[in-house]
DNA sequence: TATGAATGAGACTTCATTCAT
DNA sequence: AATGAATGAAGTCTCATTCAT
């Protein structure tokens, strides 16, 4: 007898919860399906297979999931704001608001990266590359306007995100810092940054 | 018949150099250790077992070794150098030189401290810290001249590891940026940063 | 493809015949799990993971199973039987029956003690106690009764069990004694053994 | 450099003392070249191979020896003694003893047979033949007497033996009962069942 | 005769995946 | 859509044994 109510739409969702979950703990190498399914509820691993094809199709789908979560949230937060030191300091508070929060699923979107195959690869880094641009393109709008000066947007872009996403990997919810002095810190830190040198359009 | 001359001054480095090939490639969990001996010259899995006394152990001590490298060639190269300025200077250029040059060691040092059990994780957090005090240490000091002032040194401190340590996930070498270019860029961005707010010197 | 119809009321059994089979033919220690496995008609060893987690557990499933029938038949054949010397009658040739006739198993339960953890030997001793106990329960009723005379209980219920059990080692079915002869001769032997001393009713 | 001393006549007794505990407390297969090297003072397991051909031989050697050593004494004990009466039980007497004195080669003696190839098997069941010869010799002296009466001497030497032999699972030295009143019982015992039938002289 | 290291075989165990029910 | 069981492949680790030094 299965548990009533369990269906695509409830049992996805814990598969998903759980994942992140364990994904997180574990690594997706070192995650097993057996343990998955009980966390999600489910009594064997082979149920899982009514909800992917393949345990790096699951992990797939959830690294997908997410990177769209983010897109989206992305355009809501930042993309109505006007001037590009609004903007920039709107996408500081963003992403740091949005990796603190969801620690696990910033660790898993970077980690996990190697397990997917070529093909998913692909697919995911395209994903992710819509991310970055955002932010090159915020970046190179502020050097047109005036506001901002980079040696090189593109090394910037990257160095830029490395930092701020790092935050995630020793910020703890409740420490010595609070969640808004560490924006105002690194929308400070950032916007030097932001007028540190000449920059090239390309 | 076994390769002469073999022994221990030869074959563990060869272990060494195959296991952080395999490292980076596969990662930890994914790397099998059957492959690790052929790579390093010998016939069976078995033989490595003469050089860890387990799968993790192995782990740790590539980990170990890397880390411990690092930190001699830190003191050698940024140690001798005088005037916070200087020395952040030469900091930013050691530490890009080092993690572009060894982008594997690096890749492995951050990926794979989850793998370690507990005990050994605690020892090697200890000695990475080591590290993070160098430069800790070195920015408080500039702050305490008057060369720097930042928000919060630890915050800093992180966000600037981080930022550094990341170029190491794009850069190419024979890319579009030079090395020295690389460099110089990073210097500019890290002195602006550095000057970026007022220190608090705890 | 599988075979159709297995399941578990179909594969424990098989794997304990062939458990007992191998375990009485090599030892724990010499055995292994893959010729379990094709013996009890699986393809891999894998599968027996279904039915036990360890090989350490697999013999002390087989061993407490032993174990705990013998006390359920010993219960049956002698429990009822009236009077002291009925009695010991009725369990020389109750234990002689069963240990010449289930010789694998009377074997397996002596040899492969020394294979058990220290938690799960135990729990096995303490079985084995019940059954032993009850021999030296029913030599102390004959002796109050005044049927048996012996210089100490204990020794004397150890030295008749060896003596006993022993006759599994040299047994064999169609030999040049019956087994009745066998029996006859055996309660011969003890009552004379019960009648050699001097009792201490402790 | 190897330690000084070493040498026949010095590291095969090591090797035996060490063999016979370990064979003791893991068996035979069990055991392993590794623990016993080093518990015989070498460091590695390859010097064993200047003692013994295999792993197996080392087995057949330890437990010749000990069959040897106990035929010797056996010899030496109850050789002298005159009349069956006395001589069954100095017979008595000179086997507690040893199988309580000498546990460990008792249980070894046993328990490892079936690890012997089927060659040296053979061969050392012929010399343990020749401990249950003497004592069938021994019993069927005292029915020509007229001392004894049993039923069957065959399995009458085989009960005796299993009999006296279990002694050595159970005692343990300044225990409840002395060597001395161990001995007197089984004495008075066996003598009671060596009057317990008509015997067959075959 | 001892040592250190290599070999090769094999062991137990885990796990993604499949499939009948 | 869930379950229980089987499969097959692979992985880590152990160990007797060999051999150059």
């Amino acid at each position: 007898m299965r548990t009533v109510g369990s269906s695509r739409e409830v049992t996805w969702p814990a598969i998903r919860q759980a994942g992140i979950e364990l994904l997180y703990r574990h690594g997706f190498e070192a995650m097993n399906l057996r343990e998955l399914a009980q966390e999600a509820g489910l009594k064997g691993a082979g149920s899982l297979y009514n909800y992917f094809g393949s345990k790096e199709d699951f992990l797939f789908r959830i690294m997908s999931e997410i990177m769209e979560e983010i897109l989206v949230e992305l355009e809501q937060n930042v993309g109505p704001v006007q001037g590009e030191v609004e903007r920039i300091r709107a996408f500081v508070e963003f992403h740091i608001r949005w990796h603190t929060t969801r620690r696990e699923e910033t660790f898993i979107s970077h980690m996990e990266m190697r397990s997917l195959s070529p093909a998913r690869y692909k697919t995911y880094v395209a994903l992710r590359k819509r991310y970055e641009s955002f932010v090159a393109r915020l970046i190179t709008a502020g050097c047109k306007s005036g506001d901002f000066s980079v040696p090189d947007v593109h090394i910037f872009t990257q160095s830029l995100l490395a930092m701020l996403t790092s935050i995630s990997n020793w910020y703890r919810v409740g420490g010595r810092v609070s969640q808004k002095r560490l924006i105002e810190i690194h929308q400070q830190m950032v916007l030097a940054m932001l007028r540190s040198g000449t920059a090239d359009l390309d």
